[in-house]
DNA sequence: TTGTACGCGTTATCAC
DNA sequence: GTGATAACGCGTACAA
């Protein structure tokens, strides 16, 4: 066993160390690390190697601090939901393929975001990409107008804002799925009311003018309550089924605009005897890791994280790399959803 | 509305930019904003609306090039962890009670160990945390090496490394399960095995030395396969409930070392007519947020993640703040559980 | 409370 | 490829 070296001390080298065991000069070494030209490939074999030996990274401190501009892309996402993290993880190396480095940070209970916004702002990010913030209008405008960077934000946001917007086509997911149900011989297609969710009220309207359209009824299932987080969504879709339960009749369907919500509301008809698809066919959104669970195995209509984060990075990446003359106005950019029919929607009960 | 201002440029303001505007002296604002001693309440006030008018934060890199020391701890996570989430949302207030920031670094399928900690080295940071971390022996004991700071391992790692670890009595947690399912009567209890998972051997030890302590039969269920992320370990569930439901005999109860692999056993139980706790009582571990759902009200044994978190942080500290002296070995420390008995466990049907 | 001075580790730009 | 020098924004020490 090695040596007993937790709580080791001595400060950390320097590219100055570098290139004294080396003998070589400190700004080769600079540009070895920036990979930068100037040096032979051979140098480069050299100094990376001694790099490793001695432990060294740049500073990153002193090299923003130094840089003319930031090469900084601070993430903004909450940990809690769950369904986030693909778009998250999908930002490194996007990122990387513009030579950006990458800052997260969480939003938590504890922590607003007007602190999670500080601590971006602090490392000095050339841009903000939130991921899934839940979003008050008035706070985003304020903080918006307090930040000097680009501002993306991924999931929500009002159209027209001093922002970025990357959103799914929630509405068009929503319509895929009736016309598949619709498709499959289903009349009676209720939907689950999230209209406190980000891109809720979108959803819903992509239901309801696609119900219109194909000449069924619209069937709106309400649930009480601010529903924002992951571990709520499943509650409300819980209540959502006991709120079915209740009815005299079951619709033939349901559609419910998210995942998570989807499988509460299957927990709970599955626990009370309801079988689906046998019974009622269900329809998610979102698709989530769980969603595809042999035993969930659900219809939804998936969000592509790897294409949210490729918009976002690209959008962040114009607007800031963009001349300072050419002030293009904010938008809103829509990715599309892959409808994915599983089992948990079938052809309808008779009766 | 507002003017369009997205892709504004110019610099952001420093200390002297506001120092400037309130016509003190830039180090009067370094002070306010250091909370440190020196300034009248009436300065401070000014100095902070000043900050905020000009939309001003410390540039963290120049603060971190010229301090003595370092007050930031790096956290390196797996966002695709779910259960994990509550540990690192902990970390931010705890750390900022000592004075510490808070730098994350998500590990990523695209992403290894080694970059992510040269990307918190980078940061110069005081000290690592590892939060359920995939740890390879031999990738570990490199890594530790290289890095000058202490490492703190949370969930996962060897005893006797160069670095510390806390971790969750799953040993005793498992104990409080078959002590439970004892009381209620029951005789046959099976184990799924996830041995691949961290903390899996230990775990299943504490079942078998449960059980045997109690003249039970051990009784253990294999499934193939690694199994180390979330998403798997639903379906690594889901494959126990299909093993289990080929026996001629269904066991009276099934222990599940993680909640995730319990709710995938659970679900596939419920869809071939099983019902959970009538005919198989089930117990997990972790009390992930879904187990509290009621549709699922599973019995587990709760990881706190508070005191996992408060555990890290704590000995990080010690290790920052140890005189370069007194090398105290590394060490594990052992988080205990909480058993949480909900309706997934009842009374043994009969026969 | 202010002013002055210095240095942190790096990038950037010279002339060599 | 080297060497010299300036500058980034801030913390720290000291004298006023």
């Amino acid at each position: 066993m090695s040596e007993n070296r937790s709580g080791a001390v001595g400060k950390p080298p320097t590219m100055a160390d570098v290139a004294r065991h080396l003998g070589i000069s400190r700004q080769l070494v600079s540009i070895v690390m920036r990979d930068a030209p100037g040096a032979s490939e051979e140098t480069r074999a050299r100094v990376r190697e001694a790099a490793r030996e001695l432990g060294f990274a740049p500073h990153t401190g002193a090299r923003t601090l130094r840089q003319t501009r930031s090469w900084t892309l601070g993430v903004l996402f909450v940990p809690a939901h769950a369904a986030e993290h693909e778009i998250v993880e999908a930002i490194y190396p996007l990122a990387a393929k513009h030579g950006y480095d990458v800052v997260l940070s969480a939003l938590t209970d504890t922590r607003g975001l007007e602190a999670s916004v500080e601590e971006l702002v602090g490392h000095r990010c050339a841009a903000l990409l939130l991921i899934g913030a839940p979003l008050e209008e008035g706070l985003m405008a304020r903080l918006v107008d307090r930040v000097l960077v680009p501002v993306v934000s991924v999931g929500s946001g009002a159209r027209n804002g001093d922002y970025d917007v990357i959103r799914s086509a929630g509405d068009e997911g929503m319509r895929a799925a009736v016309e598949h149900l619709v498709s499959l011989g289903h009349e009676e297609i209720a939907f689950v009311t999230l209209d406190s969710m980000p891109d809720g009220p979108l959803r819903r309207r992509g239901y309801e003018s696609a119900v219109r359209d194909l000449g069924r009824e619209v069937d709106l299932v309400t649930v009480p309550g601010d529903y924002r987080d992951d571990d709520y969504f499943e509650e409300a879709g819980a209540a959502a089924g006991l709120a079915l339960l209740e009815r005299p009749r079951l619709p033939t369907a349901v559609l419910v605009p998210n995942d998570s919500a989807a499988i509460g509301l299957l927990l709970t008809l599955a626990r009370n005897g309801v079988r689906v698809p046998q019974d009622v066919s269900l329809v998610g959104f979102d698709d989530n890791p769980m969603s595809r669970l042999s035993a969930i195995d659900l219809t939804t209509s998936r969000q592509d994280p790897e294409m949210l984060a490729r918009a976002a990075v690209d959008v962040a990446v114009r607007r800031i790399e963009a001349e300072p003359g050419t002030v293009r106005r904010t938008g809103e950019l829509v990715v599309p959803t892959t409808f994915i029919a599983r089992s948990s929607s079938a052809e309808p009960r008779r009766g």
